[in-house]
DNA sequence: CATGATCGTGTAAACGTCAACACGCTCGTT
DNA sequence: AACGAGCGTGTTGACGTTTACACGATCATG
């Protein structure tokens, strides 16, 4: 016994065969349909049973078209594969499904382009609010489009020049932390890769290790910064790069999960040991830094409560909280492990 | 200066303000963003500044009530989190997009409930069509409403009573090579952490688990065989049972991404040496077998082609291709590492 | 120069649903 | 018995598109 999924579309049920099988005129069906209490309980029950009976589900088109809303949140991310986004997606979830909304995942690969394209897809779809992670906040075109958007948008960790509610992670206290502490132990070479400073993270992970720097008095050499990509690739390279250079550095700070792996395996492929021959610093996959030897210390944050804090912004707005622009801010933890000692030659 | 974007749900504007801002009717509006050949030049010139000026953008419930699609597919996996699954839906995207279709993912967490009602919602919602990875195949009430569907499903790795195209993976013959290798290293006791047996992957392992002992000629003892979920969690619980019970295996094969970070984390936690005091192999996440040391064996597979040949199915069906239900099975490798070594009591 | 084909455009119906309104029925009240 | 209130149900426009059809203008043809 098998069942049929006909390519060629089988029609589905609507309102009034629902009404015709149940004996009732199409209205009555539309209430029952939305839980109205004007109606008779021996009709509900006739009318529930001619609706299972036919397997009917409410077209949602023709239903967005009269409502002007169809429970659709629209969540963007930058990269499906990285888990980052995927537990924030995780996150608002959790708040969104209670009130009946569902969460659709769309990722825009970090292009641009594609990004206007989702927030076009959404907006001729009627999509009742945003949660959106952008891959560069310098793309006029993605950030005219949220303008036209006309419902809530919720920006990730980002500054654009939109009135919209965002969620902040910390970065900068973080990386200066690190810095901090690297200096203490020794180090004077520090590599930072990380973001592109197009993007929050990407400067704010900058500006704290300057500020490190400058705080204890030391010069910062511009060669030991990259920051131009997210990818694990764009952290190998620029990994093999440092410390294949003439000066190379004593430690490593790798911000970014992606970077993170990249940097990682690049260590690995020189066939350097950690910490003896180089100190190394991960963030954002906490679980990859205890899973290996030694375990590393990472920058860490709590991925899925920003899902749920964003949930909860976006929630108030579609609830019809009329105010300014919130901004939260959450924090990041290091979580010190045996990744890091002092150099070696010094 | 900020772009706004109001709570109160700006109207966005209609084909009736572009027909009257550009001076023509709905008709030829229409006509012109369906890119329809019979309009004017300078019409068509004047709707597409129309359209631009107001920042127009069809509305696609409207839309799809007259013409029935939706240029949308939905994509159902049981973990957003897990890279696996992102993959896929990332291989897919690469092969939907350039057709139009704009692929929105669904994570169901491994819950027949949420499974049910993202069929509801991608019924009321009138997909195009449907990739979906379900987490339990006799879940009933799942594939009841995968039969209602009335728009094409591909289903990955599963094996349900349905008429819909499925491309598989390749699991039975990887756990057989393992299986013997480890054999031939002298091992006798080999515990197994997989999927539960209520979906392929885990039943497909288990049997190519048992084939290779008795092909061996050797007792299989059920005790060593755990599969039952697929999550971090059970995986780490499941190896510690194995490794501290009274009669531990020699070698761990923890087959599921989740599984194997688990399991990992179990070894590590118990001050065990791989292959030292324990041989090792994993799946489904050959980076992270790559990072740690030792290098981990793993049973890796192609998900992003995964997504590439399930994308192809549905483009099919949704092009009108009518024939019956297409299996493609893709395969699996066996990258050996060398956490694997003869047992050391023996 | 009449004829019909072709072209560009407008008009109107339909898609499936919701909700305002209307209507008839049953009660309770006086 | 008359009346109004209230309840359950049916009817009827919208909502924004697409598309078949209609129509006038232009143009080539005999």
């Amino acid at each position: 016994m098998s069942v049929k999924t006909p390519a060629g579309g089988r029609r589905q049920p609507t309102i009034h065969e629902v009404a015709a099988s149940a004996g009732v005129s199409i209205g009555t069906v539309s209430r029952v349909a939305g839980e109205s209490p004007r109606v008779a309980p021996e009709t509900r029950a006739r009318v529930l049973a001619a609706m299972a009976e036919l397997g009917y589900q409410p077209n949602a088109a023709a239903r967005a078209m009269r409502t002007n809303q169809t429970k659709t949140i629209g969540f963007l991310i930058p990269d499906m594969t990285n888990q980052v986004f995927a537990r924030v997606a995780q996150g608002a979830e959790t708040v969104l499904a209670p009130e009946g909304y569902m969460l659709f995942a769309f990722s825009s690969n970090r292009s641009p382009a594609r990004e206007v394209a989702f927030l076009q897809a959404a907006r001729q779809r009627q999509m009742d609010g945003l949660i959106v992670t952008l891959s560069d906040e310098t793309a006029t075109a993605t950030i005219e489009e949220i303008g036209r958007m006309g419902v809530p948008v919720v920006v990730l960790d980002r500054e654009v020049p939109v009135e919209a509610d965002v969620v902040y992670s910390e970065h900068m206290q973080s990386i200066e932390t690190v810095v901090g502490q690297l200096l203490e132990l020794g180090h004077r070479r520090i590599g930072l890769v990380t973001a592109s400073q197009n993007i929050r993270p990407g400067r704010d992970r900058v500006a704290g290790f300057r500020r490190a720097l400058e705080r204890a008095g030391l010069p910062v050499d511009d060669w030991l910064i990259r920051a131009n990509r997210q990818s694990a690739e764009y952290g190998a390279a620029e990994t093999h790069d440092l410390l294949t250079g003439a000066n190379p550095p004593t430690a490593i700070l790798a911000a970014g999960s992606d970077i993170f792996y990249g940097a990682l395996r690049a260590v690995r492929l020189l066939g350097l040991t950690i910490p003896d021959d180089i100190s190394f610093v991960g963030a954002d996959d906490p679980l990859l830094g205890d899973l290996v030897y030694p375990p590393i210390t990472v920058i860490d944050r709590d991925m899925v409560e920003v899902g749920r804090q964003a949930a909860g912004l976006l929630l108030d707005r579609l609830r019809g909280l009329d105010m300014p622009p919130r901004r939260i801010m959450l924090g990041s933890n290091v979580l010190l492990r045996r990744s890091i000692a002092a150099p070696r030659h010094r």
